[in-house]
DNA sequence: TTATTATTTAGCTATTTTGCTATATAGTTA
DNA sequence: TAACTATATAGCAAAATAGCTAAATAATAA
């Protein structure tokens, strides 16, 4: 569950694609733009994303319109925070 | 550089060592006893998370003592809010 | 020096990942 | 219906990952 978001979250081109989607929604094609892989490749990190349910999509006619899932990657900044961040033991003041 | 962590964080053992390390510094073999796989294996992650600068080794007779680099932990837990906190299209207040 | 202990490194296999091209599908337009 | 557009899926190849066992290394102890 966690280790889909982690595993999603390995690949350079996918953490991209998250930022692009924070700036708003865009189609599959709007995503490609942005980088020199082939569409299908693309394609791919898409269903990555979507299967570790940091986006969602929605069919507008001919076209597929990807958005961020926000609540599911505050969860995550959540989880990783409470798991990895603060309580060292050598950070005391 | 960040590329090496995320892809370091994304294995779920090499996860637990970092847990593990949080508690304090632990020689290779006690490392390799909360786990149920070969020790060459539990070996092998620890030069991951070694070559992601996220962890540190110091050799003490016999043994090699791992302790966690806070610092690079903390730094990457900067960048991850940075990049993917905050920010939202559909958040604001 | 030899043996023992803790750990790493080498080398292998199976699986997963990431890229590609070619093809299929879904929706729109003529 | 036929053609076109946007996107996904299939199938392949190369590379990376994660496990294993066996062998090497470094330090200590006898």
């Amino acid at each position: 569950m966690n280790e889909s978001i982690f595993k999603a979250m390995s690949d350079s081109t996918r953490r991209k694609i998250i930022e692009l989607l924070k700036e708003g929604p865009k189609t599959a094609g709007e995503i490609t733009d942005h980088f020199s892989y082939a569409q299908p490749t693309i394609s791919r990190h898409l269903t990555v994303l979507k299967n570790a349910h940091l986006i969602v999509d929605q069919r507008k006619g001919n076209f597929i319109i990807y958005r961020l899932n926000t609540t599911i990657l505050q969860e995550w900044l959540g989880w990783v925070f409470e798991h990895f961040g603060g309580g060292d033991s050598d950070e005391e003041e």
